[in-house]
DNA sequence: TGTACATCAGTGAACGCGCGTTCACTGATGTAC
DNA sequence: TGTACATCAGTGAACGCGCGTTCACTGATGTAC
């Protein structure tokens, strides 16, 4: 907005937060989360290195950042897909393949919201930074799919672990890379993983 | 060994690698991976800061020798779970439960081997750390499990990804705690969520 | 058994580095009147 | 529309830090004869 007239860069940045998280994000994905540092993200976005500052308390406040990130759109994106599907068991399957498909667009926000151990902040107080909204989610879709009164409980974390762990063994290159190099091969994979544990495995 | 007659630390360690793994191990465990430091190893061992360069190039090779520590058990445990079963279903489902358990007992190696980046050193080649051998167990377990002639890929894949997934939100705090407090625990969620794959979910 | 010597596993000083974070500052923006 | 001023988002110097790694060294070990 009002990116003056002058080619010059002007004093103000516009929108440095979401540059900043962008930055970060590419960094992670580029090097490793190792290799992540407000100064290289400052650089990138073109700002001096004190200037995150006036975003984020710290490092971790950025982290924190994306990962919250991640959360908003996988519920967004499980929701969608919840939507989208008719019986209670496609429900389940649109979200493992969901779940997937996020973890396929968005592998740094994905490692990030499952794999970094925050550490409270004891100001910040109780702030569990974990993902209710897509737990929950599933949690409802479990209980159309198990019989009334059961606890939905188990059948919740069976569907979440096999996405899970797909999502997990594809980022770190542990699947044959043919078999998930575009979305619909990532869909694809899914969908016959579940298949086989529903008629080989049993 | 002639651990030598005095209290006094004896100029030698005796067996300052292991020492070290099991210190880095510990180290992680308490703090994180991006908290690990060879000279904090090297102070748990009760070592100068430089003495470690005696055993590993650098800080990497540490973290690789962990992970080609966990390859090694997590094949054996495989292998023995597997030898302990009868059908060939029953010997998959000995896997998963073998591979959770691993994850329980051995959760900085569990990480190490699986999410940790390892950039491959350009002089050794092409020396690629993943884990063949415990992977290989689970594709012969597979062919005996589908139809002669099918592929076993997509049912391997199967059985891996249901308790990678498991094992990683475990790890991750994500599974309610009394569910994964103990061993015994452990293996009946693990059971549990195969279990509804089978029945509920299908 | 005793001695000479190669080998090995430690030591500690030193190097350079990039980082996180703070601070006093300054340039731009927008609002009250 | 014009001016005064509070507020905000940047700057850049400075701090202290622990780290990875190297190097010349030294103490212990073990083997050949």
């Amino acid at each position: 907005v009002a990116r003056s007239k002058k080619a010059a860069r002007p004093y103000h940045h516009g929108d440095l937060r979401s540059a900043l998280l962008k930055a970060a994000v590419e960094l992670i994905d580029q090097r490793s989360l190792a290799a992540l540092s407000l100064r290289e993200c400052a650089r990138r976005a073109g700002v001096s290195h004190s200037a995150p500052y006036r975003h984020f308390a710290d490092k971790e406040a950025l982290l924190l950042a994306i990962a919250r990130q991640g959360y908003t759109w996988l519920e967004a994106s499980g929701r969608e897909a919840i939507a989208c599907a008719d019986a209670p068991l496609e429900k389940l399957d649109a979200y493992c393949v969901a779940y997937v498909r996020f973890a396929f667009e968005h592998p740094v926000h994905h490692r990030l919201m499952f794999t970094h151990p925050y550490e409270p902040h004891e100001d910040d107080a109780a702030e569990d930074d974990t993902d209710p909204g897509a737990f929950d989610l599933l949690v409802r879709c479990a209980r159309d799919v198990v019989a009334p009164g059961e606890d939905p409980m188990p059948t919740a974390l069976a569907a979440w672990t096999l996405p899970h762990g797909l999502s997990m063994l594809m980022l770190d290159r542990r699947i044959p890379e043919h078999l998930v190099q575009t979305p619909q091969a990532v869909e694809a994979l899914t969908r016959t993983l579940i298949a086989r544990w529903r008629s080989d495995l049993s």
